[in-house]
DNA sequence: TTTGCTTTACTAAGATAGTTAGTTTTGCTA
DNA sequence: TAGCAAAACTAACTATCTTAGTAAAGCAAA
């Protein structure tokens, strides 16, 4: 089978990655990358359980506190920065408001808008767990040389942006394979 | 606020991701990470939706075409590739086992284990959905050169490796807090 | 200015993707 | 051969997230 033939078994087509014609070093790429952010998401729960939330709060937290600016971010803003659904945000900020860690107010320039703030609380929790994260961290990317870790910067935001295409490319496959 | 400061409220030490003094470099990249994984995973849960399946039963089936070998893979050894819990394995490979696309046999060597294979059926799942996953590989990778993508093979290797790590050192982290 | 559309947040209900605990059967070893 | 370990399974539960629908506020056109 060649690189181009359509009813190759191949799931990927660029040489780099077709060692000795099969595609077995991008598959295992692939798992690797897959198993790292798994383990992000792992670190992150972790993070969160050392402040007494759940991973996804601990993330809503740093959201926060980087969105807000001077007068709060909006549940939608957020939710559209995380990914998520607005009533999921709505739901888990509301436990975080009883936790002391956020305050919600209503935005006095549109009513219907609620501005997210951290509390005084909020921020000396994250303060709190600053050296932690500082150790694992670079215990994270000890492995990297400093050329690497540049690159890694900018593949990343690469691989961000083309990821999310391939994704709206799926949904264009998948919906022509479903009409035809 | 120096580098190596207890106090700081900096989350990563290493030079080349504090860009005057801040670690915005880092934490941008690290968003950036998670958003690729995000899609990453959202392209799985498409390819499964071509063949019916869920996203994770999607990955069942990749991982047992791979792990089989002669006489097939047991729940356990899937189990752990994966990162699941046995039980989970269990019941979504029951589920495989239904729709026809994994067969399940008792191992004659040892009555305990079970030994999971594709099926005709499951195989030629597989085949029909080569195309657009190649088609959606190469346009996820499409921005890497060349060398990038060798070095990618390698960084995603080495991360893996640390973060797993990094993981287990931040159990032993949370452990030492809880108990002083 | 009021009619109707859009936007924002929220509540309720439910789906998905997992987990832990406990059981049964089989295998292994002192 | 007694007893511990290992594999798979069932049941019950939890975390994370969605969709659908509602209410209130803002906006734009007649």
């Amino acid at each position: 089978m060649t690189k181009g033939d359509l009813h190759s078994e191949l799931t990927v087509s660029r040489p780099e990655l077709l060692k000795e014609g099969t595609d077995a070093t991008f598959r295992s790429m692939l798992h690797d990358l897959l198993a790292f952010s798994a383990s992000l998401e792992a670190v992150r729960g972790r993070f969160g359980a050392f402040l007494g939330l759940s991973g996804i709060q601990y993330t809503l937290v740093v959201s926060i506190r980087q969105l807000q600016g001077k007068g709060g971010v909006g549940v939608k803003d957020l939710a559209e920065h995380l990914g998520l659904s607005a009533p999921f945000v709505t739901t888990e900020t509301k436990k975080l408001v009883r936790l002391g860690i956020v305050a919600k107010a209503t935005n006095p320039d549109d009513l219907r808008r609620v501005n997210l703030t951290l509390t005084d609380q909020g921020r000396k929790l994250l303060l709190m767990l600053a050296p932690m994260q500082r150790e694992i961290n670079d215990a994270i990317f000890e492995p990297l040389a400093a050329e690497d870790m540049d690159r890694l910067v900018r593949m990343a935001s690469d691989l961000r942006r083309s990821a999310e295409r391939a994704v709206v490319l799926a949904d264009y496959l998948l919906d022509s394979d479903r009409s035809s």
